[in-house]
DNA sequence: TCTATTTTCGTGTACGCACACACAAATATA
DNA sequence: TATATTTGTGTGTGCGTACACGAAAATAGA
């Protein structure tokens, strides 16, 4: 392996010079820098990242702005472990992370959160950009302050993010067609059930919906869909009811699907009757979505592998400041997982081994 | 973070009297070695691996033995490109891989091509256990060498590896039953289509078998399942003519079963109309296997993710050569992966990605 | 008991490689 | 010629590793 050290003697200049042409960081006349460069290139020279990270020492911060969780909502945790391992994983090369939340139903905690992130002059920030508008205002700041960014999980289009890291949701809808349709076996009628302030939040939801809907359309079968619209999904009564009557007046229907991570609580909502009568498809390997896994109330889970979005999007962000690599696509998108009471214990192995090794 | 040199002064020693404790190299007296590592532990230190890299400069020599691949066969170029990966992540951390490859039909070139191994003197070793008599020879003078060695993809007893990495193979017959019920919708009768030599290689396929069998009667569902062995599963005539009779003769037959990676090859001695009125379900994302899923030949394959298997087996073997870090379990089953035409794309994205990094 | 020799214990430091600052030399400008 | 600017050099630093060597203690020999 070819050092600074060699690339200097070859040129006849100094260690200190060969530094400055590779992080150009000037101060080399032209000549020598394209002697040396050329030699650099020649020799198809790279840093030696461990030397580099020991020598560097800290020198990367990177931000992340995600949504936090709590006991109802667990889904967020998995992208937060995926974090910490990322974390721990360029620790030793000089990258240090810092981690931001915030609510993700108030706007104003989403803006405070991104002040108190930018205080601390990040290198970097990954986001999950819940709030279209803020976020407009967000990267805005970011931009002028020549900051990269990356979205995690939510994808909005139009802002000059590095990468988008998540799930193709079209594409995890139509699946969730496809086992729908496998596990009634005939044309047959299908609710979704559908939080509205899903829909002011991400088009996640709705890319799901209709790529459920095409699997439909594109195969031909004549299978209906009927949706359920409920302005907040929770445990109350309320909701309760209104799934109890939707299904009583609609008796025809065989499935449900829930396009979020919330189908927990629409097992909740109905009893052994329907549960037996129903199948039923949600989005999520969250402990909640897991148990009605297990217990058969529920038939699939799509995953979004949230853990590895949480890695993968530290590795990247890591990479891409080391060594300046461009991504060679915007759109990371991880394996849709099909998961059943059978095959989810092996799932998402490294996130258990590590929130073991974390304790 | 606390360094050797905080400790030295702490203790009152010198920086290389500290490294002596930790590494237990000896020369240093009993009343100072517990006096030093009362402090290591009290501060909770552990090396800086970058820093401890940096100066070792590849101590470490891994040797891996794999089975070769070739056009007909592709499914051990997956794990020998996760071992690359995990070759390529690991590098910087002063460890060296060396991969040597064997004849999985021949005894001899297994045992030839660990002879040649041994002579590099490995630090440890990575290894298919691809026949049971001849492992015992080769685990028997690693052993005496004091080698550490790990099993990866096949998973016999008896023998003091470190760890096995690779899938439940149970649990997947088992997933394989259950989407080949579910792709049915009622009682019916199945075709397991067995390869002989598999039988004598390894008890992956049987368990496959045994968990494809236990998923009907588990779940008393009344459907039935056939066996036919082929002597070598080849795309000879002589095959194609040994299923076309069966099936001929056993018009009952709704599904099959191919518990190898080889269902690309009862796909090829298929004509149309079987392949419109049977279910495939098979095992492996080779290429050729894909194909098949994409034009709806097969329904589903199960990957065993064999690029997972070499990254982590590689991974792991380094964590443990450098901190000596036992490992918490010997089974490290990777998930069980339902693939659709749907959702192949998306998946082993990793091994895509590092195929086209490496060109 | 005293010196000579071996063994035990501990110290000092060069090395791995990249980085960046302080400084010096060379060149250009006033 | 004096001053500013550009270009290049030298070196300490990050942290752990391991070798060479010195000091101290233990043993042997007389």
């Amino acid at each position: 392996m070819i050092t600074i050290k060699d690339i200097a003697k070859k040129a006849n200049v100094s260690e200190g010079t060969v530094d400055r042409v590779i992080h150009n960081r000037g101060g080399v006349s032209k000549k020598t820098a394209s002697k040396i460069k050329a030699i650099l290139e020649h020799h198809n020279f790279s840093v030696n990242p461990v030397a580099s990270a020991l020598a560097l020492k800290n020198k990367y911060l990177i931000a992340t702005l995600i949504p936090e969780y709590n006991d109802a909502d667990l889904f967020w945790k998995s992208p937060h472990l995926g974090i910490l391992k990322g974390a721990s994983d360029v620790h030793n090369f000089g990258v240090t992370l810092h981690n931001f939340t915030f609510n993700q139903y108030d706007t104003d905690s989403y803006l405070n959160s991104f002040q108190a992130l930018l205080e601390t002059k990040p290198s970097a920030v990954i986001m999950v950009p819940n709030f279209s508008k803020e976020t407009k205002q967000i990267v805005g700041k970011l931009e002028a302050l020549n900051i990269p960014y990356l979205f995690l999980n939510i994808d909005i289009e139009g802002f000059n993010n590095k990468a988008f890291v998540g799930q193709d949701s079209y594409m995890a809808g139509y699946i969730a067609g496809k086992l729908m349709n496998l596990s009634i076996s005939k044309p047959s009628t299908f609710l979704i059930i559908q939080a509205r302030y899903n829909i002011t939040k991400n088009n996640a939801v709705s890319n799901r919906i209709k790529g459920f809907n095409d699997y439909f359309i594109k195969n031909n079968i004549n299978s209906k869909t009927q949706t359920l619209k409920i302005e907040n999904l929770n445990n109350s009564i309320e909701t309760k009811e209104r799934i109890k009557n939707y299904l009583k007046q609609h008796p025809e229907i065989e499935g449900l699907f829930v396009p979020s991570s919330r189908i927990y609580i629409v097992v909740d909502c109905l009893n052994t009757a329907y549960l037996n009568k129903l199948e039923l498809i949600g989005f999520d390997n969250t402990p909640q979505n897991i148990k009605c896994l297990k217990n058969d109330a529920v038939s699939f889970l799509i995953s979004q592998k949230p853990f590895d979005q949480g890695y993968e999007a530290v590795r990247l962000m890591t990479d891409y400041l080391k060594i300046k690599k461009e991504l060679s696509t915007k759109k990371i998108y991880l394996p849709i997982d099909i998961l059943t009471k059978e095959n989810v214990d092996y799932n998402e192995r490294n996130e258990l081994v590590f929130e073991k090794v974390e304790k």
